[in-house]
DNA sequence: CCACCCGCTCCTGTCGACAGTCGACCTGCC
DNA sequence: GGCAGGTCGACTGTCGACAGGAGCGGGTGG
């Protein structure tokens, strides 16, 4: 268990980039759910004190990546089928209300072109990696296009147990990360028809929720 | 600018100890939004070392009660009135969800007899403070009893900023705080009528930031 | 009188060290 | 052999101190 050590060439706080280097080293797989995250090897290993990786950690464990052990050890997160079912119907009621500012928004044409860029981008990428990334951002535009700063905000913190949830397992959402599966919102979007974008973003999650149960069950 | 010393009583870290004042200091007003929160005054004050203060802040950070400012510096935070108006549109998405799911839930008449022993309490109280803190809890429970924890965690996360919003004026959320306005939620629940108590919910959510915008807009 | 420079001071970023606590393991006794 | 007690190690909680940078005020030269 080790994290490379951090570039000395940034100019942003050691803080910031340490981390940056603990998020990507578990999202990354490096650590798996269950292990121990130790203040001493970690700072050992990004070549920081431990405090400041002690920041860094506390910041993971906001985000829900870590929580807390036995007398306060961190541990790397994992979550229960159930809490992904909960996860994708709370994505479903705040991208809902995501797609419903949007057809209202006066600038909804220019908005549906972002969204369609964004969905080249996603059927373009061929790495399971780079496809999750692309359906995370494309999610992620379709919240900040709404202009609601609470709900991206909201939203982003969700993001994280979302990402936790992919680390359980690399099967099941490749189905969800087609191109066809979100053109659809798109359509509804553009057409203007509220009702059916949410209707829409709803069954995308409720798809995705079951092909998560289903590639778990199987395992 | 100074908080009271920390009792030594209690059995839980220093830390939770430096949060829980810190949050309380913040949200009693003691501080105003803008106010700067030094760590070395803070530190000297609550008793315990800046590294434990730091922690704190940076917990109250994440959760939307301070921001930071130049140099890293942390102001007490204030939301504008655009960002009120979007968190009440969240909180209806989050609550409308929450409804749905405790109408669907198999302990639903359980679910509406702890409600109204919430509201009960909410028309108890007398005092600006108690009733706020009614209405929250109330809020609280309503996401709790959906059984989604994902949910409540969202809404949690809402909830901080929503205390902001409540620090900009403390006089037009008490139209909202009657005992009447939340007895129709519990009403649609009860009778299992899931759509009727998505739309009062909503209903009072917008009538929460119309309150809101009449009374920042005459002052 | 004004502009520029210098030193001071305050604040955060970062670090290394000490202390308390919990679990594991090993040992001795019944 | 099983169990109780003690010892060792590891990890986090907490602290005080040093370093760097930004803002500010006074002083000086033009």
């Amino acid at each position: 268990m080790s994290v490379e050590s951090l570039s000395a060439l940034d100019r942003s706080t050691l803080r910031e980039r340490a981390l940056e280097a603990l998020r990507s080293a578990v999202l990354s797989g490096r650590y798996r759910p269950g292990d121990h995250l130790g203040e001493v090897e970690l700072a050992g290993s990004l070549g920081v004190s431990r405090g400041t990786v002690r920041e860094a950690l506390r910041h993971l464990q906001q985000e829900g990546l870590v929580t807390a052990g036995n007398r306060g050890m961190l541990r790397v997160n994992s979550l229960t089928s159930t809490e992904v079912h909960e996860l994708f119907r709370v994505r479903a009621a705040l991208e809902g209300l995501a797609v419903r500012e949007l057809v209202a928004s006066p600038r909804r044409e220019a908005a549906a072109g972002a969204l369609r860029t964004a969905l080249e981008r996603l059927s373009d990428e061929d790495e399971p990696a780079a496809r999750i990334e692309a359906d995370l951002a494309f999610h992620l535009l379709l919240c900040q296009l709404s202009g609601n700063s609470m709900l991206v905000e909201a939203w982003r913190r969700l993001e994280g147990r979302m990402r936790v949830a992919i680390l359980n397992g690399s099967d099941w959402q490749a189905p969800m990360m087609a191109r066809d599966r979100h053109a659809p919102i798109v359509d509804a979007i553009e057409r203007g028809d509220a009702d059916a974008a949410v209707r829409v973003v709803d069954e995308h999650m409720t798809a995705a929720a079951q092909h998560f149960a289903e590639a778990t069950e199987s395992a």
